[in-house]
DNA sequence: CAGTGGTCTAGACCACTCC
DNA sequence: GAGTGGTCTAGACCACTGT
């Protein structure tokens, strides 16, 4: 007799990793699991329902349960904000506002934003122990915002996290080079390699916000699988 | 009267962002709240551990649960072997062995697969519609591993996610410039930005495999959150 | 030690979907 | 229509941890 859901999640895993239950095979159902494992059902559901969350395993009703051909793997990424990376890192963050404008976006930030009309750009530096960490470029949609603090004296990044309820957006994760604005802010030669995570946030009655960080030489996004 | 786990989860999420539920602040506990919502404990449960993996709440054993005060956004990466990527964007993908050989591994590689002995090192570029997609560097560790497929053949990815049970890894994001061989590999110059990914697999008794992906420019990560 | 979340059970009904 | 997973319940016991 198998003790607990994640010993039975584990067993199950085992049976996917031997091939004794080979990709693309049905597995038995629940009920049989339940009763081979002597345990009720809801605690084989928590098990195979956390391998599917994981991608092994292909659940739909009255199909029955597979295993996944080609799992894709799902890593989940824990995306803190920029002070606590730093601080992660044992060094002290500090942040310089560059500038603060009034701006009708360009075509490309527009359409990622959906939004044609004036917003406000707000260009920070990012520092760790005094040296640039990151450049953050922030496009802020103050018609739908409250009104917003000194971005001198507070991070943007955390008061929009604190105070304004979002619905839904998206990261997207690249590459590329520096331009001349970039390199000159972190202190590198243009053309540097460089991180680029963007963030785009919407609430239900319009966008909120567009946010590039350009990330030094150096940084890594890690993950376990 | 709420019906439903998804319900009570988006009725609590909905508390935590008008900060009826303020961050840091204890929310009621299980009891409390299936009494009110109307429903089983165990509902409750569902619904706030959801909120907990999501970074909303944290939840303690007789410290109750508490309103997390910087969410930490947790982002699940779906990481797909490189044929579905390519396909995914309407290419035909193909592969080249560039080169496989036994090899001492230099000692980044040695520490940071924790062998310093022998490996083979094979090297295949990655063809979306005959395009150069992405350089892969790939250390095996074939001293613990099944004989291999013949790579010219048989993607090695594809044949090592199918036939060999793995017990952990990680995976490091990280943007590099372009040394002389990938920049002649990938068809671009030298120092052009470019998208690595490296995922380390361990088996219980052992490395498995060590795999750099340099990816062309253009190439984008992608979540929503 | 006591309060809280974590898990389990046995049974029930429902929702989806394949046949 | 029937088989399977998805969810809910009411109650129970356990595991952790703050006091």
């Amino acid at each position: 007799m198998i003790q607990g859901w994640e010993a039975i999640r584990d067993e199950a895993l085992r049976r996917i990793r031997t091939r004794e239950w080979s990709p693309g095979e049905t597995i038995p159902n629940e009920e049989d699991l339940a009763r081979e494992f002597g345990c009720a059902r809801a605690t084989v559901n928590r098990a195979l329902r956390d391998l599917a969350e994981a991608g092994f395993l292909e659940r739909r009703r009255k199909a029955g349960t597979r295993v996944t051909v080609l799992p894709v793997r799902k890593a989940t990424l824990e995306i803190p904000v920029i002070r606590r990376e730093v601080e992660a890192r044992g060094a002290v963050h500090s942040h310089r506002v560059l500038s603060a404008n009034r701006v009708v976006p360009p075509p490309p930030v527009a359409s990622r934003l959906n939004h044609a009309a004036e917003l406000l750009l707000v260009e920070t530096l990012h520092l760790a122990d005094g040296r640039p960490f990151a450049l953050e470029t922030r496009w802020l949609n103050t018609a739908i915002l409250p009104p917003l603090p000194d971005p001198d004296r507070v991070s943007l990044n955390e008061w929009l996290v604190g105070n304004v309820p979002y619905a839904s957006g998206d990261i997207e994760f690249s590459a590329e080079a520096a331009d001349s604005r970039e390199a000159a802010a972190l202190g590198l030669v243009e053309g540097a390699a460089l991180f680029i995570t963007e963030r785009r946030t919407f609430a239900p009655d319009g966008p909120i916000t567009l946010v590039r960080l350009a990330h030094a030489p150096g940084y890594r996004l890690r993950t376990e699988v």
